[in-house]
DNA sequence: GCAATTCGGTTGCGTTTCGAAACCGTACCC
DNA sequence: GGGTACGGTTTCGAAACGCAACCGAATTGC
């Protein structure tokens, strides 16, 4: 299974579509993130074919995303966790799924809080550097291959 | 072309990932960020194949992210616009960008500034209600149907 | 009026990727 | 030695992708 993408793309967001652009990439990571660590319990409760998540793993490993262990508790039995950059996602991962329950109805699925103290955590947002929430009309993109305009 | 994904799931996640979950549809929705209105401009900014940009413009009109606004200027002519919902993919395009540029070593591409002053934005986070910024290890998931366990 | 051009697609067709199920090899258990 | 669990790999049909050619409507050039 090739994996041509885009190698050198001058966009940052092209780039990390590389890593964790396709369908199933976010979803394993998203899954990780629940606790899940073995090969069988990805594919359960993600209902992934077996060949697409072993890819998938592969390329997650190569990205730097997962690490595999070995844990030799009962016979061939490895974990996949989460690196530093894996675990960076969890921002782009609760993004998008407040943007989903904004705009595609709430989900029945289980709720973010802050494990402190039992709240819903804020409103993923782009803030000014003094804490003003900008949206797309609020920012230029500076330096630009492609356009100086602003954006939206 | 179909486009089965998941319907109906209870994860917020791979519902986001219906709308724009396919290699093309967010860099549409980056490129109309950029001021993109043109489907020629798409084709040539992005370099997609014109029967593809035709099956991400349809669907993403479909799932209310873009609309399209004949101008009548000069023969054919539209224009495919954000929605309220595209535009608010903002915050999820933009942690992306910044997660990439944080693992994959700054792009040349544009910098994002606030247009009121043109300094950097912040970097996008996930904070608790009282403005801590929370790591994946800090929050819980509630009333999951998956677990109810932490999550990392 | 007629040809050339632009725009926004659609159609054909070959290649790549996906996905379900079957198969494989190792390690444990009894 | 048979059974089972785990982590894959193989096979093969279906879907998606990408290129290039074509199409139809409107605009421009003459």
């Amino acid at each position: 299974m090739v994996r041509k993408r885009f190698p050198d793309t001058h966009c940052s967001v092209a780039r990390a579509l590389n890593d964790v652009g396709d369908w199933w990439s976010l979803l394993v990571v998203k899954e990780a993130m629940l606790g899940t660590r073995r090969f069988v319990d990805f594919q359960q409760n993600l209902g992934i074919a077996r060949n697409i998540l072993c890819d998938r793993l592969a390329r997650l490993l190569e990205n730097g995303v997962l690490i595999k262990q070995d844990v030799g508790e009962h016979g061939t039995r490895y974990e996949y966790r989460l690196t530093d950059k894996g675990r960076d996602l969890f921002t782009v991962i609760t993004a998008l799924r407040q943007w989903s329950d904004r705009w595609n109805g709430e989900s029945d699925g289980p709720e973010l809080v802050d494990r402190a103290n039992g709240e819903p955590v804020r409103t993923v947002a782009v803030e000014s550097r003094d804490g003003r929430t900008l949206d797309v009309r609020a920012v230029v993109y500076r330096d630009s291959s492609d356009t100086d305009s602003a954006a939206g």
